[in-house]
DNA sequence: GACTGAACTATACC
DNA sequence: ACGGGTATAGTTCAGTC
């Protein structure tokens, strides 16, 4: 039979010695499929220069006769074929050497130590990545699928019958159609447990939300009692089984939650292994599995499991303005909607009116669940087409891992070999390597601008990457005539001028980039953007990704000589500009602000376009706005002009802050809003006066105790266990009381506490022998605030105006060495 | 005990 | 282990006088 087929999840199987891929998806009319297939497996060979026509074919019969035992499975190479290809750009001549199963490369690749052969290649690629690049079947993207249905079959020790899907198909050709669109059905669901400790509390409820369908199930408080979309059970055992059951009548292609890798689902399989309940999810019918890791992982078969916290924290968070990743603040940012307000307590301690809250509070995290999935959908649907690996996978992956993703699964279009992953040894090698000098920031000269403009470089590393044609296969050990050359650590190193597969790669991935973008600004839709931002992330990774210890393609060389091509070319583009009547002030990397003196806006823009035309490959600079003021300041030292630190103001007043307090979350909120609103009244009037005055009430207001204290609260993340910490600062007192108090936490917690009056007898001068828990009773320590926070974050700004700021904090003039 | 630079720590920029 | 280097700034630590 013939039919339509969009692959959702992979998996594999063995059957008779081979390997079988075993890939769920959805048809035109919605039905479930599985479709069964098998690829060829194999591995290269590649042989020295010059091996003679007659060696190669004795190598080969060699090579065929290989026979391995390995557990007790008997297994043999299957054929040897003579391929010319390409590796590292280089043309060679390899074999491709064909075994029954994927595992059994590594054995086989291990018994060719043949003096033919230079290196083995290809052997260290997954099942799943091998049959997707082998048989093109790229996730998420519409196929024809021809075959036999093997349902009521004994096909495959009749695997189909034991599988919870429309049908089964033993696939025999396929075909790419040109269809895009594709809504998956997903079910998001979240628990309350009464102990934040995997599996320690009972789960008091589940909430499940997908189309059409709100459910919380509990097996609480609710005998003889009714809540809007609350379904009551007996006892957690049940709340366990409902919830299987209820995932199986929805039939979900996904299944979302948020932290759910590490909390929901674990707590979940955890209690279900308590109570000894089989937790058949699979459309297999198995349980939720769980891989080893450093972050463990949750899959389900057959129903690709999203945890929405990982797709965000690996691709999208350093775009975000969100402070932490928590739902609540993630979900305020897309969505505009945050959590229900509700008060953790133990359930002994909810009183009977608290629940319907309870159940509401749980309801609606699953709500922002399922909404904030729908938001990600286009961009997870891109992301995982472009990387053409299993959307599980690539939800998961961070950017390196895409970037090499994307090499391999593009790599046949240079008739390239696969390189090796890096051995344990040589990742320790490289990693050992010292820094490389990375990018050039120039020193402001602190004062208030006015009338200015800034520039930037377009993907600026992927752009010089692309055109001095830096990678791994280009770099050259020796020395030659014409080809791209700079200095790295006082060594020349030198790349050649015969594009390599990683830079055309990457040009492509630019040119798609801009193409993209305007289309999306003739039309935007939600694919286009995701699509144009999906290549704009990959563009930007692959600087990190050749610098990267563990990457297949790593080159320290061109990682290095990308950062020095681009010192060169913001040195140039900035000296330009200062000949051309403009003044630059600040530079960082690939962007540089500079006052327009006394040149217009167009004139700017016409310079913009002339300096374009002069720019070599595919370098272009861009226009990022105009301003209307914008602030630098020095040092806390006062020495030197601080670099990474402005505030830049538009025509409309829109504010752009970078580095300064207001921005790090780790200044409590007071000093944030003070510096914030002073940066404000700065930048709008052209002088202090009026922030000057805010200041002084703000001070006062201090003095007097009117502040609240939740505005004292200052955020320090643990970024490792407690006890590895060798200096006892203030967070780690904290988070020491915290455990004292068993309020749970770990490494990557933010903690919350604020610094209070002591008693008197108390002589200590350190600031972590002040520090009391936000809802420790106590008092604000007025010095500490005042010079510490506050003092620090305006003391600079003021500077600028030749304004003394202690004489408004102590309201007097400080006693100086000098007046004494 | 006061002072000082180094070490440790967190966070931001691009 | 799961992108890179550059930079600011606070607090504690350890040594000196």
């Amino acid at each position: 039979m013939k039919t339509e087929f969009i692959p959702i999840d992979y998996d594999y199987f063995d059957f008779e010695g081979r390997n079988y891929a075993k890939i769920v998806g959805r048809n035109e009319k919605n039905k479930r499929i599985c479709i069964i297939d098998s690829c060829d497996v194999y591995f290269w060979a590649i042989l020295k220069e010059k091996t003679s026509e007659k060696a190669i074919k004795r190598l080969q019969g060699k090579i065929e006769k290989i026979k391995l035992d390995v557990k007790g499975r008997q297994t043999k190479v299957e054929k040897v074929e003579m391929h010319k290809k390409k590796f590292m750009g280089r043309e060679v001549v390899a074999l491709k050497i064909f075994a029954t199963n994927y595992k059994d490369l590594h054995d086989i690749a291990d018994k060719l130590g043949m003096p033919e052969i230079e290196k083995r290649r290809g052997y260290d690629i997954g099942f799943i990545s091998h049959y997707i690049i082998e048989k093109k079947l790229n996730p998420l993207c519409w196929y024809e699928v021809e075959g036999e249905v093997i349902d009521n079959t004994t096909k495959f020790n009749g695997i189909a019958n034991s599988l919870d899907v429309d049908f089964c198909i033993k696939a025999e050709n396929i075909v790419s159609l040109k269809k895009e669109e594709f809504l998956p059905k997903v079910l998001a669901f979240d628990i309350e447990a009464d102990e934040f400790k995997i599996g320690e509390g009972e789960i008091l409820m589940i909430s499940l939300v997908s189309d059409n369908f709100k459910k919380v199930i509990t097996w609480k408080k609710c005998k003889n009692r009714e809540f809007p979309n609350v379904e009551c059970v007996g006892d957690e055992a049940e709340l366990l089984s409902r919830f299987a059951e209820i995932i199986k009548e929805i039939s979900p292609d996904f299944i979302t939650g948020y932290f759910s890798d590490g909390f929901d689902l674990p707590y979940i399989k955890a209690r279900a292994d308590k109570h000894k309940i089989r937790l058949d999810l699979g459309i297999d019918g198995s349980s939720i599995k769980f891989s080893r890791g450093v972050t463990t992982t949750a899959r389900i078969n057959g129903i690709v499991h999203i945890d929405l916290l990982r797709f965000i924290q690996s691709v999208y968070s350093q775009y975000m303005s969100s402070e932490t990743l928590s739902l609540n603040e993630v979900a305020n940012e897309f969505l505009g909607e945050g959590k229900k307000e509700f008060e953790f307590k133990h359930s002994s301690k909810i009183s009977r009116d608290e629940w319907e809250k309870y159940f509401e509070y749980n309801l609606h995290d699953s709500v922002l669940t399922y909404r904030l999935f729908e938001k990600m959908w286009p961009d997870l649907l891109e992301f995982t087409r472009i990387m053409s690996e299993p959307v599980f996978d690539v939800s998961r992956n961070g950017m390196s891992t895409n970037v090499g993703d994307y090499i391999l699964h593009n790599l046949s279009k240079f008739d390239e070999i696969p390189e090796k992953r890096p051995t344990y040894d040589e990742i320790g090698e490289r990693r050992q390597r010292g820094k490389y000098e990375g990018a050039f920031v120039l020193e402001p000269k602190a004062g208030l601008y006015e009338n200015l403009s800034a520039f930037d470089f377009t993907s600026s590393y992927g752009s010089v990457i692309v055109t001095y044609n830096l990678s791994k296969s280009t770099f050259l050990e020796k020395p030659e005539k014409d080809s791209y050359s700079t200095e790295i650590s006082g060594k020349k190193v030198y790349f050649s001028k015969t594009p390599g597969f990683f830079p055309q790669m990457l040009k492509e991935i630019i040119e798609k980039r801009r193409q993209y973008k305007e289309e999306l600004k003739k039309k935007p839709d939600a694919i286009k953007k995701a699509r144009s931002n999906a290549f704009k992330l990959l563009a930007n990774a692959s600087y990190g990704y050749q610098g990267f210890f563990g990457a297949r393609y790593y080159c320290e060389e061109a990682a290095a000589a990308t950062a020095a091509f681009a010192r060169q070319a913001i040195r140039e583009a900035m000296e330009k500009t200062n000949n051309a009547g403009f003044g630059v002030i600040y530079a960082d990397t690939d962007g540089f602000a500079f006052s327009l003196n006394k040149n217009s806006k167009q004139k700017t823009l016409d310079f913009l376009k002339k300096l374009n035309s002069e720019l070599p490959g595919v370098m272009e600079l861009e226009l990022e706005d105009f301003y209307k003021r914008g602030l630098w300041v020095t040092t806390r030292k006062g020495e030197f002009g601080a670099k990474k630190k402005y505030a830049l103001i538009t025509e409309e007043g829109k504010l752009k802050i970078r580095g300064f307090e207001t921005v790090r979350r780790d200044w409590c909120v007071l000093a944030r809003e003070l510096q914030n609103n002073v940066l404000l009244m700065i930048l709008k009037d052209g002088d202090e006066k009026r922030a000057l005055e805010h200041i002084k009430k703000v001070v006062k207001e201090v003095k007097e105790r009117k502040i609240d204290l939740k505005k004292m609260t200052i955020r320090t993340q643990m970024k490792k266990p407690l006890s590895e910490y060798k200096s006892i600062t203030p967070h780690v007192v904290a988070a020491r009381k915290m455990q004292e108090r068993e309020i749970p936490f770990s490494a990557g917690s933010l903690i919350e506490y604020y610094i209070a009056e002591t008693k008197k007898e108390s002589k200590s001068k350190l600031i972590r022998d002040k520090v009391k828990l936000v809802d420790e009773k106590g008092e604000y320590n007025i010095e500490y605030y005042l010079k510490h926070q506050i003092l620090p974050a305006i003391e600079n700004i003021l500077q600028v105006f030749n304004v003394d700021i202690n004489v408004i904090l102590d309201g007097k003039k400080q006693m100086t060495l000098e007046g004494f």
